[in-house]
DNA sequence: TCCGTGTTGTAACGTTATTACATGAGTTAC
DNA sequence: GTAACTCATGTAATAACGTTACAACACGGA
């Protein structure tokens, strides 16, 4: 895998930043739960709960899927981790807004499998004007796109 | 279920609708492609793919998963069945663009389970904007909300 | 010490979706 | 007419994704 960017540096500076919002707001961030986070990190990609499952299975921490689902649901429910719905998969959050709680789009490449997430915006999109026509009040949305990124896009 | 249209025309509006297009571009409208639709007008909601096959096995219309994916694919292929990702459920297409191809946005109520389908709009949205700024070229779009609905929120 | 809360371990199960292969119905080509 | 082809269906088995339920353990107060 050819980085563009270092991606260790990338990697610790995402764990630094989450560790240090953990120990602001006293949550524990357990072994598994750091584990299953740099398992996201490391790969840049969207992962199947299976996916992690597997290396926590191959790295002796814990063999059942409630392990990787919960440690995953820590993770989400303070936007450290997201869920693609479109895949049944599961990234870090590569927002630089990780210590807000934030409503990104994502896009997805169908070849590469990468997923680029996108800044978040506060303007209306087309899900919250429709919502206010509606009288509709929107708890949570997802915004997701599936396409070729631009460097496959390229090579083909 | 008190319904504010009167539902059988609009089920039968609709089948019309379906109808004179597969007739149009020759697309083999089959009893269980006929009838998973019928279904899904029917309810009005979303229904997972065992809820639709379930109907169909108490109609003796085939009891295998496949039967019910493979209507549902036809389906969708044509615009005629849109899938919720959120809820990995389908809807009947309730757009008036059921002649056009189209990426509609949904407002799921999460109380009664209602998918409102929000006509589509060809302006740039989150998603498009944050492609062209990527270089990534979209091919198809997922916009999701859950939340309460009009009528809901006035019932709480 | 006892209780309450939060985390983990594990087995079993439930739900959603796909693969693979066989059969049948209709169309076209020769 | 029949062989070859395409498209739709029937069926069994399996894969992929996710949850429930319950036991055990650790830690911080009252």
């Amino acid at each position: 895998m050819t980085e563009i960017h270092d991606h260790s540096a990338c990697i610790s500076t995402a764990m630094d930043r989450v560790e240090r919002r953990c120990r602001a707001e006293g949550l524990q961030l357990t072994p598994v739960r750091r584990r299953v986070l740099e398992i996201l990190l490391e790969e840049h990609r969207a992962l199947g709960a299976y996916d992690i499952l597997d290396r926590l299975r191959a790295e002796g921490m814990g063999s059942q899927p409630p392990v990787a689902y919960r440690a995953l649901e820590f993770l989400m429910k303070h936007g450290f981790v997201h869920r693609i719905e479109t895949l049944n998969a599961f990234v870090a959050c590569t927002g630089g807004e990780i210590d807000d709680p934030h409503m990104p789009a994502f896009l997805i490449c169908r070849t590469c499998r990468r997923v680029i997430e996108t800044p978040a915006e506060n303007g209306r999109g087309r899900l919250e004007t429709a919502a206010e026509g509606a009288g509709f009040a929107i708890e949570h949305a997802v915004r997701e796109a599936e396409g070729l990124c631009a460097t496959c896009r390229a090579a083909s």
